[in-house]
RNA sequence: CGGGGCGUAGCGCAGCUUGGUAGCGCGCACGGUUCGGGACCGUGAGGUCGGAGGUUCGAAUCCUCUCGCCCCGACCA
C-alpha cells in the first residue's frame, strides 16, 4: 500500500472521551472510529489487524479439527424462549420485532441456535465427536460499554461449540480447546494466564478463562511470577506470609494500653511507634451472615476476603456490621474491637494467628492489648480467609503472587448436557439407545483482542504491534525531496511485496518527523529508512519499532534482512 | 440504575460568573521559504454553540425539559 492513497486518519490530540491506551490508540493511528457507545467502525488499518487476528484463529481451530459456520445474528426468539433465556437475559438481549409483530432478537451467545441444529442433523454416534465454530458478531446491551473496543455492545466473537457421545469424550474436547487457545494466544504475542474458574451456575464440570495481563484490565486475577499459579482474585489463595519482624518469640504478659484517638491500623501503629508495623496488629471484623455474628481476624496488613469467609460459613455473603451492630454485640467501638474476651464465633486466618504478641483491640473503647497471642489469649477456627495480595508467597511454590488486572480474553467451558437436555438433542448410542449430546463452548473476544494486543503492546510513541498481527510488517520511509530514495524505496517496497510481504511505502511528500512520528504511532514492527545520506554508501536503515538503535544494511541486502526480521519474531 | 464530569469548526480548547456582531491552537486548501524525529510565514475555507421550549429588544451565556458521550460503582453467557 501507498502511503500517500491509504485512509489512515490519524490524530495529533489525544481524544477527550478516551482514556484507556488501547483506546486512545486505536483513534489517534486511525484503526476504528466510534459510531456510538459500545459501537465501532474499524478503519482500513483495524479492520487488517483483525484479519490477521481471524486468520491465526482459523488456521488453529482448524487444525484442531473444528469447522467453520456462519449462524445468523438475527434470529426468531423462540430458541431463547425454549431453555429460559428469553426470560433470564433481561435487558442484556437486544430484542427485535419484524413488521408482522414477531419476536426476535440479537444474539449475544449461540448455545440454542447451535444446539438446534445439532438436534435436526445429528443423529448417531458416528456423527460425533463435532466441534464447529464461527467469527461473527454478537450483540450484548451492556449496561455500560467501556474503553473502546474493549466492552463494546456489538464486537465480533469467535464461538466454537464442541458435541461428544460422553463427559470423558467432552473433557477431551475441552483439553483439545485448551491447547488451541494456548497455540492462538501465542502467536498472537499475548502475555496471559489461564484462570481456573468455578463451576459456574449452567451445569458446568469445568472452566478456565484466559486473561490477558493488563493493569487496565477490567478483572482482578493473581498471578504467580515463577510458576502457572494464577486464579481470579475472588478465589485466590496465598501462601503463607512472612511473620513480622520481632525482638523476641517469647511470649510477653498481656497488657492493656489507653490508646486514644486510634480507630485505624494505621493510626494505631503511629501510636505504639518504634518497630511496630501493621503486620504486627490484627484487624477485627464484625460480619452478618444468615446465622448470625461472627467476628473475622486477620493480620493488620491484610483484607478479608469476604468470598472466602462467606464459604466457610456456608452462606451466600456476609455483611459488615454497622456500628450500631458493634457497640450492641461488643459494647465498644468500631476501631477498638478484638478477638480477646469475644464471646461469639471467631474465625482467624493463618497469618493473624501466627503473629507473636500482636495488638489488638481490647473490645474496651479506648484500649487496645499489647502481645496477644491466639491459644492462650483468645481461641478462634483458623481458616484462610484473607486477599491475595501483591507480594505475597505463592501457595503453589517458592514465588511471589503479584496482582494483575486481567482482560478477559477467551473463556472455555464443559455444558455438559444443560443445553442439550433441554432442548431434546439426543443420538443414538451404539447399542441404539437414546443419550443427550454432551456439549462444551469455547469464545475468543476477537475485536476485544485488538485493544488487548495494543494494551500491552505500545509505548508513549504509539503501537508496536507483534509481527504477526501487524497490519503491515514494514514500512519503507523515503527520505528526502530528491528522487533517488523514492525510487530506491519503490523498488525495495515492490521486491518485499513479491516475496508476499505485508509492506506499506511512505510516499508522501511529508517531512522526515511526521514520517518517522506516524511509523511509530502505527505500530509497524519494522522500518526501511532510505536516505541520500545511506544510498551515497550503498546503505539503508533496518529499524525494528522494539528497538532504539537501527542497523544499517547494503542495499541490495535490505529485502533479505527485512525477511530474516519478521521470520526472528514469528519463531 | 446510583455518583461525578463533559457537549462551542474534523481534533483539542477558550468564551458562560456579569446576555450585546462566535474566538484560539492543531488539522485542511492555496502561495512561498524549508527538509533525518510532528518546520515557518502569508492568505483562506469551515460552526443551526447537542436538541426543544421559555425569559428578554436581544441567549453559546439565564430558566425548564430532553438527547448524547466519558469516568467510578452496581450489573455483566
Amino acid at each position: 500500500m501507498r502511503y500517500s492513497r491509504a485512509f489512515i486518519p490519524t490524530l495529533k490530540e489525544v481524544p477527550k472521551d478516551a482514556t484507556m491506551p488501547s483506546h486512545v490508540l486505536m483513534l489517534r493511528a486511525g484503526y476504528a472510529r466510534m459510531v456510538g457507545a459500545g459501537i465501532y467502525e474499524l478503519l482500513p488499518l483495524g479492520t487488517r489487524v483483525l484479519h490477521k487476528i481471524e486468520q491465526i484463529i482459523r488456521e488453529e481451530m482448524d487444525a484442531a479439527g473444528a469447522q467453520e459456520l456462519l449462524m445468523p445474528t438475527f434470529v426468531p426468539g423462540e430458541y431463547f424462549k425454549e431453555t429460559g433465556r428469553w426470560d433470564l437475559y433481561g435487558p442484556t438481549l437486544l430484542r427485535v420485532k419484524d413488521r408482522k409483530g414477531g419476536e426476535y432478537h440479537l444474539a449475544p451467545t449461540h448455545e440454542e441456535i447451535i444446539t438446534d441444529l445439532a438436534r435436526r442433523e445429528v443423529k448417531s454416534y458416528r456423527q460425533l465427536p463435532l466441534n464447529l465454530y464461527q467469527i461473527q458478531l454478537k450483540y450484548r446491551d451492556e449496561p455500560r460499554p467501556r474503553a473502546g473496543l474493549l466492552r463494546c455492545r456489538e464486537f465480533i466473537m469467535k464461538d466454537a461449540y464442541s458435541f461428544d457421545v460422553s463427559e470423558e469424550a467432552a473433557l477431551r474436547s475441552y483439553e483439545q480447546m485448551r491447547d488451541t487457545y494456548h497455540r492462538i494466544f501465542k502467536r498472537l504475542g499475548l502475555e496471559y494466564r489461564v484462570v481456573e474458574a468455578d463451576s459456574g451456575a449452567i451445569g458446568g464440570k469445568q472452566s478456565a478463562e484466559f486473561q490477558i495481563l493488563a493493569q487496565t484490565g477490567e478483572d482482578w486475577i493473581v498471578a504467580c511470577n515463577a510458576c502457572d499459579y494464577a486464579a481470579n482474585a475472588e478465589v485466590a489463595q496465598a501462601g503463607p506470609a512472612a511473620p513480622p519482624a520481632s525482638g523476641t518469640a517469647e511470649l510477653q504478659p498481656l497488657e492493656k494500653v489507653k490508646t486514644p484517638d486510634t480507630r485505624s491500623i494505621d493510626e494505631v501503629v503511629s501510636f505504639f511507634g518504634d518497630e511496630t508495623t501493621a503486620a504486627h496488629t490484627l484487624k477485627s471484623l464484625l460480619y452478618l451472615a444468615a446465622e448470625g455474628l461472627c467476628l473475622a481476624v486477620v493480620r493488620g496488613d491484610h483484607e478479608v476476603n469476604e468470598l472466602g469467609l462467606a464459604r466457610h460459613l456456608g452462606v451466600e455473603e456476609v455483611l459488615l456490621a454497622s456500628d450500631a451492630a458493634v457497640k450492641e454485640a461488643t459494647g465498644t467501638e468500631i476501631g477498638f474491637v478484638g478477638p480477646v474476651g469475644f464471646a461469639g464465633r471467631i474465625i482467624a486466618d493463618p497469618d493473624a494467628v501466627a503473629v507473636p504478641n500482636a495488638i489488638a483491640g481490647a473490645s474496651d473503647t479506648p484500649y487496645h492489648y499489647k502481645n496477644v497471642n491466639h491459644g492462650r489469649d483468645f481461641e478462634a477456627e483458623v481458616v484462610s480467609i484473607r486477599q491475595a495480595a501483591s507480594g505475597d508467597p505463592c501457595p503453589n511454590c517458592d514465588g511471589k503472587l503479584e496482582l494483575y488486572r486481567g482482560i478477559e480474553g477467551g473463556h472455555i467451558f464443559v455444558l455438559g448436557t444443560h443445553y442439550s437436555d433441554k432442548m431434546h438433542a439426543t443420538f443414538l448410542d451404539e447399542a441404539g439407545s437414546s443419550q443427550s449430546i454432551v456439549m462444551g463452548c469455547y469464545g475468543i473476544g476477537v475485536s476485544r483482542l485488538i485493544a488487548a494486543i495494543m494494551e500491552q503492546h505500545h509505548d508513549e510513541h504509539g503501537i508496536r504491534w507483534p509481527v504477526n498481527v501487524a497490519p503491515y510488517e514494514v514500512i519503507i520511509t523515503p527520505i528526502g525531496k530528491e528522487a533517488a530514495p523514492l525510487t530506491q524505496a519503490t523498488e525495495i517496497y515492490d521486491a518485499l511485496r513479491a516475496e508476499g510481504v505485508d509492506a506499506l511505502l511512505d510516499d508522501r511528500a511529508e517531512r522526515p518527523g511526521v514520517k518517522f512520528k506516524d511509523a511509530d504511532l502505527l505500530g509497524i514492527p519494522l522500518r526501511v529508512t532510505v536516505g541520500s545520506r545511506g544510498l551515497k554508501q550503498g546503505t539503508v536503515e533496518l529499524k525494528k519499532r522494539t528497538e532504539s538503535e537501527s542497523q544499517d544494511v547494503p542495499i541490495d541486502g535490505a529485502v533479505a534482512a527485512v525477511l530474516t526480521a519478521i521470520n526472528d519474531r514469528e519463531g
